[in-house]
DNA sequence: GAATACGTAACAAATTCGGTTACAAATATA
DNA sequence: TATATTTGTAACCGAATTTGTTACGTATTC
């Protein structure tokens, strides 16, 4: 799997320390281990979600756009895997033709995956990018941004 | 993500259709629409995680190693995806050296998505091979191979 | 011994992903 | 206005993954 979700999780906890001041790109990247135009375009998805927002030019940077309380795990995985409905990617290639067992296999699958997907999704719902932000600074050693004390 | 979850189900509610027929990887790769190498390399890995038997030779093939009511999706889950711990793969490329912070994150977000990937093996663990190839005798035409009535 | 069927290695094409460079557009500031 | 800063995005590369395919050895039945 790829890494965008947890990178994007890392982005957003940032941001909801910084508190309302921007983060350049340079700065979230070095954060989290990776290029400013990864970080670029992962905020850019979660802009297009409705998460954060962006100002360029000198200054400038992104916010949360919204209170962490506000954003839970589960929006952030929605707004970074576009594949989300495909989780148990179902379709096996080309059904035979022979009753279709293909496509009716896909349905009754789909029917069967559909309570995990749904107990993972609770699950993720239930946790907000603040809980986030404050477990990090549990974990972080003293003296840390961050770190709580 | 592949296609090997849905793939294995497919053959694994076969073997269960064949009540204890060995079925070749012939027979399932024209089913699941795909080439019998790769049913065999699948068949490969369920055999390794103990839910499938193969003989080899004239009249041989594939059937399950117990029955299907005692094969759950969360064991044909486990056998195929062997990146299974990284469903949520946390691993930030290279954590910044500064106060460890990806480290400390990895840490974080493992402990915040447990729960939800806790939830998610529940659901699949609540539904059988044997409730897959039954839901598939509904949803199946009337005179189909395991069509029911 | 011939036919059947699995087990597995090897390879190719396609896809995906992360990193990188490059550059245009926007914005603050001197 | 000129310059520095920063985002937005396209383009490309290399690595890894996935699937399909061929090939061939091995086991088993007849």
């Amino acid at each position: 799997m790829n890494t965008r979700f947890a990178v994007a999780t890392h982005i957003l906890a940032y941001l909801a320390h910084a508190e309302g001041q921007p983060v350049s790109s340079e700065v979230l990247a070095s954060s989290a281990g990776t290029h400013p135009v990864v970080v670029r375009r992962l905020v850019s998805t979660l802009r297009e979600a409705g998460l954060v927002q962006s100002q360029r030019g000198a200054g400038g940077g992104t916010v949360l756009a919204r209170p962490a309380t506000d954003i839970s795990l589960l929006d952030v995985f929605r707004a970074v895997q576009e594949t989300e409905p495909d989780l148990f990617q179902v379709n096996s290639t080309n059904p035979n033709t022979h009753c279709d067992l293909g496509r009716v296999m896909q349905e009754t699958l789909e029917g069967l995956f559909g309570p995990a997907i749904e107990a993972m999704r609770t699950a993720l719902a239930a946790v907000s990018v603040a809980q986030v932000k404050q477990e990090l600074g549990k974990h972080l050693p003293q003296g840390c941004p961050g770190a709580s004390g």
